[in-house]
DNA sequence: GTGTGTCTCACGGTTTTCCGTGAGGGCATA
DNA sequence: TATGCCCTCACGGAAAACCGTGAGACACAC
């Protein structure tokens, strides 16, 4: 008999967490050797341990799935990681494969998908759950496909501090006038800040800067 | 061997139900005998089946955890209904109480948890994980208890069919005048629902709403 | 049949956002 | 030292959002 193979699980809801392991545990040929509940603790426990597969939910607190991917893939070994997501991330999905996601389940999907994911990609085979790849389809043919994604999230880390920090207050419902009051800056300048991220987040309003603070769990 | 404590799930990830169920069946007292994936098909079960228990999602798409909970009080049996809160909705917890919810767990606490809720509201005693009573005490602590939470709660599901329909847009980006275009409607009348939902939601502005419908899985 | 609520629209006014453009100072690095 | 990036601010104008108020039509319930 072939060695089992090795799930660590991250999630920050502990019931979700056991949930899967108890599906996990039913199929023979998977052992779920560890699970967290953070960011960090991912990253502290493959310090000192080890797994074939890393089933990483994207929307954690503080530090997030995607933040953990990319910290991951820098040092990574052989392990495999298999992204989960709430809601449907679809527009990440293409970022995050070039961080070295090998593949995608959404939570609405039932478990079976994980079983069917871990086994795929242990054999070096991505998987997308079905919604995901409808997804993905409705992005590529409701809107132009090869473009967005890249400049987009190219220029969602290269915000400056500043725009940062607007960016973040916007989201909260404040004024550019509460703004300046509460950064100690000119109302100019605040909007300046403000037109500067409307342009570099490919937005049109307000509203689109508030979504992308939470898809980005900016806020 | 007296009869097992039947329970209904409710929740929109398949995946945390499977879970659930898995861990539930492990207790000989406990047998889960249906499952919902959105509110609506809680209603639709429970008109033709019955269980001792619901456990049930706050954050559903569509019809709500909240909304489920008091259509259900209204002709409510002799069932018990546990709910399950994703984040900390803590401020909900004295309002539901009133509707009807007999316990409430989060789900970040562990699973076992959820047997002990069962367990405790099927013999008529409320049931609060540590989380949300920790929560709960710093409310209390924290700022004025008896406040705020009423009003701004209660308005959350009342909400009309049209301006859930203005929500959704106002919080894709469209502006006033292109809703008023893709729902065959005036701008003034746009400009109405709009005011009418900043004022129901208590909130101050587009953002806010963005923010509202996010937090509670309208987009 | 009288109320209650929703849906629809209007008007006038204030405030805020959005847009373009320009510009000086500081700091790093090439 | 020059180039580039960031931070800061300004001005003017167009567009949109925010605010209050009122009102007609329809449906449903008491």
């Amino acid at each position: 008999m072939k060695e089992k193979i090795k799930v660590h699980i991250a999630d920050d809801h502990m019931i979700l967490i056991e949930g899967i392991i108890a599906m996990l545990n039913t199929d023979k040929e998977i052992k779920v050797v560890g699970y967290s509940l953070t960011g960090m603790q991912v990253l502290d426990w493959f310090e000192k341990n080890n797994a074939d597969i890393l089933v990483l939910d994207i929307n954690m607190p503080e530090l997030d799935g995607i933040e953990v991917l990319k910290r991951f893939n820098k040092k990574k070994g052989h392990q495999r990681i298999i992204m989960l997501s709430s809601y449907d991330d679809v527009k990440l999905v293409k970022e995050l494969t070039t961080y070295g996601a090998d593949g995608f389940i959404s939570k609405t999907c039932a478990g079976e998908h994980i079983i069917k994911a871990i086994k795929s990609v242990y054999n070096n085979t991505p998987y997308f759950s079905d919604d995901i790849k409808e997804g993905l389809f409705n992005l590529a043919i409701g809107q132009n496909v090869a473009d967005g994604s890249k400049p987009e999230s190219k220029a969602t880390s290269s915000l400056t501090d500043r725009e940062l920090e607007v960016l973040k207050l916007v989201a909260q419902e404040f004024s550019t006038q509460e703004m300046a009051n509460q950064l100690l800056l000119s109302v100019n300048t605040v909007e300046t800040y403000r037109k500067s991220l409307l342009k570099k987040l490919n937005v049109k309003n307000a509203v689109g800067l508030a979504m992308y603070a939470v898809k980005h769990k900016i806020i």
